[in-house]
DNA sequence: GAGTTTGAAACT
DNA sequence: CAGTTTCAAACTC
């Protein structure tokens, strides 16, 4: 073994000051290096390195911050096994020429020791720390922001992502973006494709179809292969655990294979596709403001490419889901934890008040009674009537109350990421409703909190399970139709149970029945009042809700 | 597994 | 800042 090259034990071992190596890398949406002391009030530059060298010498600091560089490359750890979805060993670099002490090398750029790498001459280890301290100087000295996370919060949330767009995208935005010539950012060589991203306004790559709408993309990402929908999960879920693993998003043989069949520039439609990417010049984003699927020109490109001769994909919920009743869904779910927090923070003041009534009560009677069954007597009896998980939430959560004023909240990271834009607008929201402000902010927040997430993940439940309802009834419908177009000797291609056949489909025989309603409306519960009207205008209830 | 392609990083 | 070189990962065969 070369001198260089160390054991990944003893790195991990010597190498105290560093995380270790299998933290899982977590994206720094917020990217908020703000919360690093006052006394590193520097440039940011100087913020890194003093967080390097907080973390290296595992000095002060209780603030909470990444104890670990992120990577400005997205492409590295961890990397999640494509078929379980469950962390795979991380990947190993290969350097031989930089010492692993440059950002070509994954390691150095995720600002962790190499482990168990098959680089030449490593110099990224404890025994090189000076060495590699020295580096990383000279990188931020190059670049202060070298060592962030590249990718950020995303200018078009998921609000602004197409609603009609099949394809799935994580909200974010790479900082710097691409500059990709060749690869159409639709293969790992891009940063954004790699985080699962789309291309956004930063990026100047050329001949872009990395972009939502883009049917390049919709292609990749949907098509028929089956474990697409897997994949898209595993990413979904890599997001939602505060890891931005696409490294074993497209690695699947089978889906490399699509990667390569796909007829980049070679059909008259990708050259249409193209010669509207040049009409914008470079990067269509940043022609467009948005994205290309807002440019009309392009827009009709796409819409023009997806001919009718093609086969396309259609999911069994195509025609049952619309992109409205999703957004629909989301406003209901909104809808639901305000009314959840105003709820709760009613019947909190009715129980303060007949605690209240307790007391006064009591010390009128007798003041013989034990001060420690006050609580337990104040409980409220409405409370009786909510369900169980009510009762538990509540009580499990207030036996943290004390904890959660010092600051600890014990929620999800997954969850407070879903939260940290709602959370204080339905907080206000609470208040203006006449719920005690101390209240909410001093003592129960936590308990607002899960109340909030208990209905509104038991509201999205009963949708899923009417949803899935439909879906089966359909399919069964959709069943029969295929055999009775096959009866008849005109069979077209089938894919996924939907028969593209001349006419009639079985879309449109499924649309034109009223056997069932088709859209998603119906069976959104009628709870709150439904928020839209017949014609499926939004009534004022959530049309003010900023989704 | 070797060779090629690609695009970020580094350099001029 | 633009052009070129270096580099290592992604990809192809």
């Amino acid at each position: 073994m070369e001198p260089g090259v160390q054991s990944n034990a003893a790195a991990a071992a010597a190498a105290p000051e560093f995380p270790p190596k299998k933290l899982v890398r977590q994206l720094d949406f917020t990217a908020n290096f703000g919360t690093l002391p006052a006394a590193a009030a520097q440039s940011q530059a100087h913020a890194t390195a003093a967080m390097q060298s907080q973390v290296a010498t595992s000095s002060r600091t209780s603030i909470s911050m990444p104890l670990k560089i992120e990577s400005p490359r997205s492409r590295s750890r961890p990397v999640y096994d494509v078929k379980d979805g469950t962390p795979k060993k991380q990947k190993q670099c290969n350097c031989k020429h930089s010492r692993c002490l440059k950002l070509y090398c994954e390691c150095f750029a995720s600002g962790v020791h190499c482990d168990g790498c098959n680089c030449v001459n490593c110099c990224n280890n404890v025994e090189n720390e000076a060495v590699r301290q020295e580096a990383v100087g000279l990188t931020l000295e190059r670049n202060p922001n070298a060592f962030r996370p590249k990718i950020g919060n995303s200018p078009h949330s998921i609000r602004d992502i197409r609603e009609d767009s099949a394809e799935f995208a994580l909200v974010g935005k790479h900082n710097k973006g691409c500059h990709c010539k060749k690869s159409n950012c639709l293969k790992k060589y891009c940063e954004c494709f790699q985080a699962n991203i789309l291309c956004s306004e930063n990026c100047k790559c050329i001949d872009c179809k990395n972009f939502d709408g883009s049917e390049e993309r919709r292609a990749l990402f949907h098509g028929d292969h089956p474990n697409n929908l897997s994949y898209m999960q595993q990413a979904a879920n890599a997001a939602l655990n505060g890891a931005i693993g696409s490294s074993g998003y497209v690695s699947s043989p089978s889906l490399k294979k699509k990667l390569k069949g796909l007829p980049f520039g070679t059909s008259a439609k990708d050259q249409a596709i193209h010669r509207v990417a040049q009409l914008n010049q470079v990067n269509p984003l940043k022609t467009s403001g948005t994205a290309p699927p807002g440019n009309p020109v392009a827009r009709a490109v796409n819409s023009a490419s997806s001919g009718s001769s093609k086969l396309v994909y259609r999911p069994l919920l195509a025609d049952i889901v619309q992109p409205e009743d999703v957004k629909e869904l989301c406003k209901l779910l909104v809808v639901v934890s305000a009314e959840a927090a105003k709820t709760f923070s009613d019947r909190k003041v009715h129980e303060e008040k007949h605690k209240q009534k307790g007391d006064q009560t009591e010390s009128s009677h007798a003041l013989s009674n034990q001060d420690g069954d006050h609580n337990k007597k104040a409980l409220p009896d409405d409370r009786s009537s909510g369900t169980t998980s009510d009762k538990m939430s509540t009580e499990e959560f207030t036996s943290d109350s004390t904890e959660m004023q010092k600051g600890s909240r014990p929620m999800s990271p997954g969850t407070l990421a879903l939260m940290c834009d709602e959370q204080d607008t339905m907080l206000m929201t609470s208040q203006n409703s006449g719920a005690p402000p101390r209240f909410l902010y001093d003592q129960s927040v936590t308990e607002v909190y899960a109340e909030q997430e208990r209905c509104v993940l038991t509201e999205f439940r009963d949708c899923l399970q009417k949803l899935i309802t439909r879906a089966k009834v359909k399919e069964k419908y959709a069943s029969m139709a295929m055999k009775s177009e096959a009866s008849s000797s005109q069979q077209g291609p089938v894919i996924n149970g939907n028969a593209r056949v001349p006419m009639p489909s079985p879309a449109e025989l499924l649309r034109s029945s009223n056997t069932f309603p088709i859209s998603f409306h119906n069976f959104l519960p009628p709870k709150l009042g439904r928020s839209t009207t017949e014609n499926g205008n939004i009534d004022s209830k959530t049309e003010n809700l900023d989704l």
